[in-house]
DNA sequence: CGAAAAAATTAAAGTAGTTGAAGAAATCAG
DNA sequence: CTGATTTCTTCAACTACTTTAATTTTTTCG
């Protein structure tokens, strides 16, 4: 699997001798999802942190009607897991699903807490994703607050381009909270306009 | 200023020894701020983290009409502040703003990084505060996929009894995404029911 | 490739939430 | 304490968005 991605994704913050790029890649373990295949049910604990090389996953709750909202979409380069969950070994809410044929790498809580004794720059790699996170998560509250459809859908379109191409429709209006049947008709509207 | 309430606070995560304590109180600054006066306008560039002693605040942006989007309220044992800004050195989109005459403690980046220096455990207590703070507003996403007006407010009363008496519904409202008319109509209801 | 499943489009009817306006109640500042 | 300001309530008209359902287009995978 292509661990290069993994120590380019993570030299953007911290740099790593090589005695150090070695043991971390010794704690990921490899893993490969189908299409469909879910990386984490509702109900289960997440037991790793996940970074994508490879494909496309969704991160998403069921409500009782049985609709999906989901709150983030994940390709190359991107971490996705519940942290809540994962930290505090809590049953996930959410259901984590691959949208494509999908290569992650993996690490469990065991290990990271190994890493970080051992590489302790890694405290703060993670210090700075969490924090790209949580400003990413600010702004779309901003907006889900601010916008209406039509403006939620350009941002969308504006922030992610590669999202539009990749993605069905469907999931991109059950990410921007709307129906999937207004979500073309503003697509026809913005067409024409 | 009471600077017990901050220590107890970073005590429920790391265990400081006594003259770390001291230490890092000789970096935190008092401020204090009447209702209405602002901690933080859009476009200034914010400075320190926040931490209240004692007073509410209300952190929002203002879309091209005038309306405001409350992203957060503060009270008592709360952090406020503008972290992209507080971390890149941008300008802020939001205004943080005094809801009641309050008192904070104030650490600016320079004394925040020494901090980090000098009681390396620090790193640890700010990325437990960023984790619950990512959390919470993963959450709130979740909820304002899946739950209406009247479904949102009352996970809101629920999650914070407190703010219900204190804070006045016109911000409620615009912290939960709806009008003021609707909220005072949709309360009105669940009196009824 | 070809059958089957999933996604996208369109249209019409329905509903949750907004807007504007005006009076009543509560809160604030001097 | 009092006048001024802000907030809350109520109502009726309006609109952004949903729902349902039928048809077409695209994608999947055996």
């Amino acid at each position: 699997m292509n661990t290069a991605l993994l120590l380019q994704n993570i030299g953007n913050h911290v740099r790593l001798e090589p005695a150090e790029a070695d043991l971390l890649l010794s704690l990921f373990q490899p893993k490969v999802l189908k299409r469909k295949a879910f990386l984490l049910r509702q109900g289960e604990v997440c037991r790793s942190e996940n970074f994508i090389v490879k494909g496309c996953v969704k991160v998403y709750s069921l409500d009782e009607n049985g609709f999906e909202h989901i709150l983030m979409f994940g390709i190359e380069g991107w971490w996705v897991g519940d942290l809540l969950s994962f930290l505090t070994g809590r049953e996930s809410r959410y259901h984590i699903e691959a949208l494509e044929d999908t290569e992650l790498l993996q690490i469990t809580k065991p290990d990271l807490d190994e890493l970080y004794e051992r590489v302790p720059k890694m405290e703060r790699f993670f210090r700075i994703l969490l924090q790209n996170a949580f400003i990413a998560h600010m702004e779309r509250i901003d907006q889900s607050l601010s916008l209406d459809a039509a403006g939620r859908y350009a941002q969308f379109i504006r922030k992610y381009p590669a999202f539009g191409q990749r993605i069905p429709q469907k999931q991109i209006a059950a990410y921007l909270g709307m129906t999937p049947v207004f979500l073309s008709m503003l697509r026809k509207k913005s067409m024409a306009g």
